[in-house]
DNA sequence: TCTAATGTCTCTAGTAGCTATAGGTTCAAG
DNA sequence: CTTGAACCTATAGCTACTAGAGACATTAGA
């Protein structure tokens, strides 16, 4: 039986994303000492690992929700899950194109910085003017699959 | 004069984000109709527009903000803006690099998957042994620059 | 055995960048 | 003058955690 703490180091999970893990159903909800302090056995590290693993591959939580389910019952087609790792993938496809293209502009944009004064600047230039910058034709449309990053990422 | 949703409209951004860059000062409050409705006159549009391509590349909204300072001080030197741009372009490869690692990782899962029971399913076999995998040595070092990406993110 | 340090408990609030909703007011067209 | 769209404020929600407060549990050393 570990403790969450020593659950947290096996996994290399931080303890509260645990409780959180275990807030939102991803994990049952651990046995408890005397104490009323949570004990995991090693079938809880084998689930925190799966967890952690699907994360570290970008799965965000609702697929892994799935593949968890999934995995508890080893009867059914594997096609749902060979579906979920498509739809990562695609995604995970879909943002390197994008940032693919940031990093041409960005490049550019940097590249032609003459490190004078900020009037004359070009990197303030060409975000003032999108016309200055050669964006690829901007559609709108709405493909928005798994997009919420944020940071880095275009609206989409 | 434009009313808000005009705005939006020129700059291909929601109304509820207008008034959110407000709220958050990144566009100053805009003037007053008689019937407290916000009316825009052109340099709002240029602001905004200037923030949307900023967003459109990836900057976070602090470092639109200093773009923004920067710009209303056109004496400054260059060198702030560059500095900013650069930084945006290295978390942009440094983005990249990392999908494109994860990317590899789905391709093998993917095409491994031999499409019988879940119980013999590559893809869930793969998740949940880390072993399995063919991971490139997990260092834990904390060069946490501009990731607040989610859905597509490993954990720092 | 006592004590101090560490670990754990729950609960709340904060992070980025919006988006959605509710309930009310104002504006412009017919 | 009426209707419908656009606008107002304020609040809550989204992802996936992380941080903090204040209280209780456990464990290692003296």
């Amino acid at each position: 039986m570990l403790s969450i703490g020593k659950l947290g180091q096996a996994a290399g999970v931080k303890v509260p994303t645990i409780r959180y893990y275990e807030q939102i159903g991803l994990l049952h909800p651990a046995g408890r000492s005397e104490g009323n302090q949570r004990l995991y056995a090693r079938d809880a590290l084998a689930r925190l690992l799966f967890i952690r693993h699907a994360r570290d591959l970008g799965f965000p939580l609702d697929a892994i929700r799935d593949l968890l389910a999934l995995q508890d019952d080893p009867h059914q087609p594997c096609a749902a899950a060979d579906a979920i790792a498509q739809a990562q993938l695609q995604a995970v496809n879909r943002r390197i194109t994008q940032l693919t293209a940031l990093r041409c502009e960005l490049e550019k944009m940097v590249a032609q910085c003459a490190h004078g004064s900020v009037g004359e600047c070009r990197v303030i230039e060409v975000l003032g003017n999108h016309d200055l910058c050669v964006h690829p034709d901007h559609d709108d449309g709405d493909d928005a699959v798994t997009d919420h990053d944020h940071a880095l990422a275009p609206r989409s």
